[in-house]
DNA sequence: GATTAAAACTAACAATCGTTAGTTTTGTCT
DNA sequence: AGACAAAACTAACGATTGTTAGTTTTAATC
């Protein structure tokens, strides 16, 4: 068996630290003290640095590319697939936020087959997400604004989520998932 | 007569590089490069990395904390404030789309002085629209969600702009002002 | 108590970083 | 042409980086 139980306290020690200072600020050496050991013990664990990285960026993408699969698969009207997608940002989120933050700043420092790899998720995300929202405003079901921006102001709320609710752990998951609903999708039915 | 031409091509030059890799993975070397020159000529325009850092985000904050305090102490109604606050975001960001990804990305590696500075210009910022959008729900103005997820995810929308805006440039600014007002007021009134 | 594997350690490496010192080139004005 | 300042250069520094090699400690099994 590997050690698969400290390579992920490794990976969410690093998750904490990237968020707060990015991939390149953080060292190996923080990350060790961070663990309560030295830097040399880390590579016990896990091959590199980058492989740190590219595990929390691309398990991250893959759920998002999973979960958008199935919505695009399913036979749902435009606005249950888009407060569909709503809950899928936000059950993420909730899982791993502090990971987030590395898929949103530091996908630029994945090395080139991950890259590459996470790039055409992301791109492949957002294509369905726009053919989404172009089959809602063809049948009526969204407004007749430009598409483009339904699609970018849609998806930064959402991609910034992981900013902002660890702070507000007052409020219930599924109430904030209405009120995003309602605040995301009433200005554009 | 100070360098101040020079210096502000480096600034410029710096600007893109920082966001496209960030701050920490781009090297006085790089710069230097892209600059066409070697990276100790650098230090006859201007005084350390730190500095270039500083400049591009403390300009571009000062920028916003000046506009919205103009728009706090007008006496408009709490819809043309929020209008007033998408145009200055746009107006920023056609100015110097670049320098925001540092100041959306890289304030945290801003040096003691200038880190508290940010912070508190940021805080102040968003107490501001916060109070505009408290005002707005009491006057039965904005619509009864959540205060927070209001502002959340109107200031992500705005603070991303950067991102999707060089994209899209047959898009006149005109427009863009228009759809932004409605996609993200029209959810909330 | 001996064996063994996991997981820590010390010490060091080659590379790269921001920056400085001192020198040479470039361009402008007299 | 000579003078001078701006702006480039070469060379190097001390510090820090990710990583490796080899060794010791820890803890479970027989």
């Amino acid at each position: 068996m590997k050690p698969e139980g400290r390579k992920q306290e490794i990976i969410d020690a690093a998750s904490i630290l990237f968020k707060e200072r990015g991939y390149n600020a953080v060292t190996m050496r923080d990350l060790a003290s961070a663990m309560g050991i030295k830097a040399a013990s880390l590579y016990n664990h896990i091959q590199s640095k980058q492989e740190i990285l590219s595990s929390i960026i691309i398990d991250l993408a893959e759920q998002f590319t999973s979960g958008m699969d199935e919505i695009v698969r399913s036979e749902l009207n435009t606005i249950k697939k888009l407060e569909r997608i709503i809950d899928l940002h936000i059950d993420v989120t909730l899982e791993n936020a502090d990971g987030l933050a590395s898929l949103n700043n530091d996908w630029m420092h994945l090395e080139e087959d991950n890259l590459i790899y996470f790039e055409k998720m992301r791109r492949d995300y957002e294509q369905n997400f726009r053919e989404i929202v172009k089959t809602g405003v063809s049948t009526g079901e969204l407004s007749d604004y430009n598409i483009e921006i339904i699609v970018f102001s849609t998806l930064s709320t959402l991609r910034t989520l992981y900013l902002w609710y660890p702070k507000q752990k007052e409020i219930d998951p599924d109430i904030l998932k209405k009120d995003m609903i309602s605040v995301l999708l009433k200005g554009v039915i």
